[in-house]
DNA sequence: TTGAAAGCGCTAACAT
DNA sequence: ATGTTAGCGCTTTCAA
């Protein structure tokens, strides 16, 4: 590999007149320049990424924080923010984590290290105390709520949007509705925030029967649909912590011949297809908005609205 | 931010001392090891990441190839690659391209200027002429057949399972069927496949009313449907070049009270749930053997066999 | 067991 | 318009 010495040997000038010259910045004369393009092209010359990485002291590359690539709720915002990231030269680098803290933590103490120039949180598994003292090493945005906590973020107002739809619910005479959620509420902040709008809307607790953790898969789906249509034979509706296990709990409902009214989360494909309600988290917005307040000098947290998309279901018929 | 440096003058020790105490290799008396890690806490301290790619000329990091980040087909990719870069300690870099020539040959520009240790193409806009050339700088792997180019791959055998797909409609005495493509044949291997496969099954071509090209998103598949009906009212299948365009073609047929036989690719979620029959291309293999290709000494191509899953549409019948 | 010093390949301030 | 030089922060060889 030729490296700018190399160049400058070749052609007799300095390496800094070759620096100049193959950044196109400062002076050269344009002879100058043009032999030291022929050579660039002779040695086949390319100046090293790293090199200027580290003499620059930065990366243009960010760090994208998530528990794994398998999840449409990732999808979109990897979607949206690498698209983001494109268009302002930047490069992101997809971190997973798998819930595990301890990987999230290695990837902190890499944005200390200076492997990247930012972070995205799309998750945590940490606490924002903990986050919040990497900050000093560079910029950490947040697509949840990050509350009292110095941290940029752009979010969905959970409970809001959860209350406005059992609101919904309530209005259409539905008193018998089963919730499912990703994690438990000791962990998720969403799972919280569910529970705390249903006692807000109905002003009564979720019973236990009618609460379905860690719903992860459409599988998931259809075993909370068989629970709570055991526990509570009169069930009306169910509200689904993603499209995905709406469809399940929709395969269920389709194969006991039962009628359900369905609401899923950010408009997948597979709500469209199916036609069952949704509530659009605009995870797209969410996402293009973090990548943009990570070079926001101030902190600042985006809240972005929720949207209900209602659909019906077609009534059921036997084949 | 405190540097190596700092840390050999607080203890008093030179900074190769302290690089051999950090990375825990040669030589280091206990008490100095000590001292120094005692320093490195005291002035929070952390080696830089770019600093030691240079100086070791590695980065663990891989690119990913891919048009944009918003397809089944790339998230199936994605999730196994960057798994399989996790627990090999590599980061996977995304690098969308939209199908851009000029971009994707940024791309391999940073290749040859060191700023990733391979590349995985997942697509590429570039011919395989142009793609070797960069093949000196650093391994290249690509998730589609190389021919009779010396770049490792891990692939499916298009054409293979299309004819076999094809006699298995053949078989059941279909004649009539419809095809649609992602990209036109000039452009797209796939798209040739399929149409040589008609071709060897049937004894004659694939009409061009039974081609739709450019399919893209369930919408596409929709008008594929709608196309194809209105050229051969007597259309009986509809081989679709993804589980989305299915879909699509799924919910026209809904629509229109039309009865057809629907193959759709890659087995996802939505295939399930609407119960057609797919292609399983087994991309979860592909993106691990591709990952796993990079590190192989030779040029090696290895072919992941798809398999037909056969489900069934249940009849037709009005609400 | 430790340290001096030479890179790694580049940028940028400064001098000419 | 061009060159000198001092970094950027680390690894590694070699000598002590």
């Amino acid at each position: 590999m030729a490296t700018i010495r190399d160049i400058a040997r070749l052609t007799g000038h300095s390496i800094s007149t070759v620096s100049r010259a193959i950044n196109h910045s400062g002076y050269v004369a344009p002879e100058t320049k043009a032999k030291i393009m022929a050579a660039v092209k002779k040695l086949d010359y390319r100046p090293n990424h790293i090199a200027r990485e580290l003499s620059s002291g930065r990366t243009h590359r960010i760090g994208l924080i998530l528990p794994s690539a398998n999840h449409p709720f990732f999808h979109r915002l990897v979607n949206s923010i690498s698209a983001a990231a494109l268009s302002a030269g930047y490069e992101v680098v997809l971190l997973p984590t798998n819930y595990n803290r301890h990987v999230e933590v290695d990837r902190l103490e890499e944005l200390r290290a200076h492997a990247f120039d930012g972070l995205i949180f799309t998750s945590r598994s940490n606490s924002f105390d903990f986050i919040m003292q990497y900050a000093d090493y560079g910029p950490i945005v947040c697509c949840e709520n990050t509350r009292h906590y110095p941290l940029s973020c752009a979010y969905k107002n959970r409970e809001n949007s959860f209350q406005k739809t059992f609101q919904r619910l309530k209005a259409k005479g539905y008193r018998k509705i089963g919730v499912t959620v990703s994690r438990n509420e000791y962990v998720s902040a969403s799972a919280q925030a569910t529970i705390r709008a249903y006692q807000r809307v109905f002003g009564l607790p979720l019973k236990d029967e009618l609460l379905f953790r860690d719903a992860l898969t459409p599988f998931d789906g259809a075993t909370a649909a068989g629970e709570f249509l055991a526990a509570e034979p009169g069930l009306e509706a169910i509200l689904a912590n993603s499209d995905e296990i709406a469809a399940g709990v929709y395969q269920y409902c389709q194969h006991h011949q039962r009628q359900l009214t369905l609401i899923g989360q950010d408009n997948e494909l597979i709500s469209q297809l199916l036609n069952f309600s949704t509530i659009d988290n605009h995870l797209n917005d969410i996402g293009s908005i973090a990548f943009s307040l990570l070079f926001e000098k101030e902190v600042k947290k985006v809240l972005v609205p929720a949207t209900f998309i209602e659909r019906h279901l077609p009534s059921l018929h036997q084949a």
